[in-house]
RNA sequence: UCCUCAGUAGCUCAAUGGUAGAGCAUUCGGCUGUUAACCGAAGGGUUGUAGGUUCGAGUCCUACCUGAGGAGCCA
């Protein structure tokens, strides 16, 4: 009978059982007449246990011969050891070779250090190192909460295009695509303008997709191509923006946390800085954000956007995300409803991550008078033809309105203590970095 | 676009202007409980590119290329 095919993940419910396992073989120590493969599936890692003297010598050849990141099956059976790794590991009585890395050429990437430049060229390989894979496991679970969170709280995933006409937010950070007959388009870089059109028609929406920016940023907060949730709501203030934005990170951490120990623990992560993210987060007006930030040093002027210097300063003092709210408009986009009290100051919201990560979140609330939006269309040189279909959500049956976007790559990044943004996202595509 | 730093073996890095080196990886040998295993040996180089200074340049100078960090910019 064949062997029973398991992954790593599910050896704890086959002890004792014959079985077999599928991966790649991510490291080997031998000493002469034992062997300990480590196998690695996508699941987890085994460290496997070929004693030369319990198997065919063809077969303990073949294991001890073996090269890193070699296609293999192995089968044995499963014991419950301290000393493995993983807790559990396998007695080897068989190995089926798929493919064996040639010596001549190896794997690239040893268990040893490498340097940014290398390892981003050999992204394609660095996926299956232990780090990077468990990165990409907190940002699939971070995906699957915020999912979640607005699915069981009745919105409704509405996903917007990725070519638009025009310039939606302002022209000067938008990819060109030559391609529609007699009109350029551009890659989004929001759904924003589109949620608010859907959430007219559902209530409460979101949309959830890849956006584009050409700034020729060059940090460790920035990429391109990234990957943004933004959800939209009618009939709602700031004040209800600021509440959705809270509970969903506090779900959304809450999750990682109860779903993803394993990966936090192998990345280091302090996880007391994450349960300590609970609600209510603190929130500050821009002024008092601008006083604040000048008695520690910062040159900040009032009227001015914060620097990433200022953000990390803002974002310290916290332990828990910090919601600054009232930026000056003239920093704002053109739909930003201004406060009615203070028309200088926008109505919106910023949610800067603790431990200098900044700024995750920005949204607010929405001009919903027709007048003034077109007044501020007029004053942002923006193309009115263009805005057409916008202006008619306010001529028929406009409401207060409001939403936010969020990064998903710095909240990844913030989650997991990260660096560098690069590395919460497969494929990173930056400036300098096109490829793999 | 600007500022700073870096580029030497497949990788990570050494080398006072004077013989180009180590660890890992690879190959060979040894080792029955290893945990980035260990021990011994071997092979492996147009020092990013092009000029220049010098008796002599990996090292100093100029330009360019590539990358990193930062600034500006940033829904």
């Amino acid at each position: 009978m064949k062997p029973k095919r398991i992954t790593i993940s599910a050896a704890s419910q086959h002890v004792g059982e014959t079985v077999s396992i599928p991966g790649w073989l991510y490291n080997l120590r031998k000493s002469g007449k034992i062997a300990f493969p480590l196998l690695r599936d996508g699941t987890g890692i085994m460290q496997c246990v070929a004693v030369k003297s319990a198997l065919p010598e063809p077969v303990f050849d073949a294991i001890k011969d073996l090269t890193q990141e070699s296609s293999v099956i192995f089968t044995g059976k499963i014991r419950a050891d301290e000393r493995a790794p993983g807790g559990y590991e396998m007695d080897v009585e068989n190995v089926e070779v798929v493919q064996r890395v040639p010596e001549a050429d190896p794997y690239p990437i040893t268990p040893k250090e490498h340097g940014v430049d290398f390892l981003m060229d050999h992204r394609h390989l660095w996926l299956r190192s232990q780090r990077q894979h468990a990165i990409l496991g907190v940002r699939h679970e971070v995906i699957r909460a915020v999912r979640d969170y607005f699915d069981s709280n009745g919105f409704t995933l509405v996903d917007t295009p990725i070519f638009t006409p025009a310039a939606c937010e302002g022209t000067t950070t938008l990819f060109e695509v030559n391609y529609f007959e007699d009109e350029k388009a551009y890659l989004a870089q929001s759904g924003q303008l589109y949620n608010e059109a859907t959430a007219a028609a559902f209530g409460k929406v979101y949309c959830f997709g890849p956006t584009f920016r050409a700034e020729k940023s060059k940090t460790r907060r920035h990429l391109t191509e990234f990957w943004m949730v933004e959800p939209e709501m009618a009939y709602a203030a700031l004040e209800d923006v600021k509440q959705v934005a809270e509970e969903m990170i506090v779900f959304v951490v809450g999750r990682v946390l109860e779903k993803r120990r394993a990966e936090l623990k192998l990345l280091e992560r302090d996880v007391s800085k994450l349960e300590a993210i609970q609600a209510p987060f603190p929130r500050m007006s821009y002024d008092d954000a601008v006083k604040f930030l000048q008695s520690k040093g910062s040159e900040i002027q009032w009227g001015g956007d914060f620097g990433g210097a200022d953000e990390t300063l803002l974002s310290q003092e916290h332990d828990r995300p910090l919601m600054v709210d009232g930026y000056p408009s003239s920093v704002k986009a053109f739909y930003m409803q201004p406060n009615p009290e203070r028309p200088e100051v926008a109505m919106c919201v910023d949610v800067l991550a603790p431990e200098g990560y900044g700024e995750v979140i920005g949204g607010g609330q929405r001009i919903h008078d027709y007048d003034l939006l077109l007044r501020r269309i007029g004053e942002h040189h923006l193309p009115k033809d263009a805005f057409e279909w916008y202006l008619d959500l306010r001529r028929f049956g406009t409401v207060p309105h409001g939403g936010f976007g969020m990064g998903i790559e710095r909240c990844v990044a913030w989650l997991c203590g990260l660096e560098h943004v690069r590395e919460t996202i497969a494929f990173p595509r930056m400036l300098y970095r096109l490829r793999p």
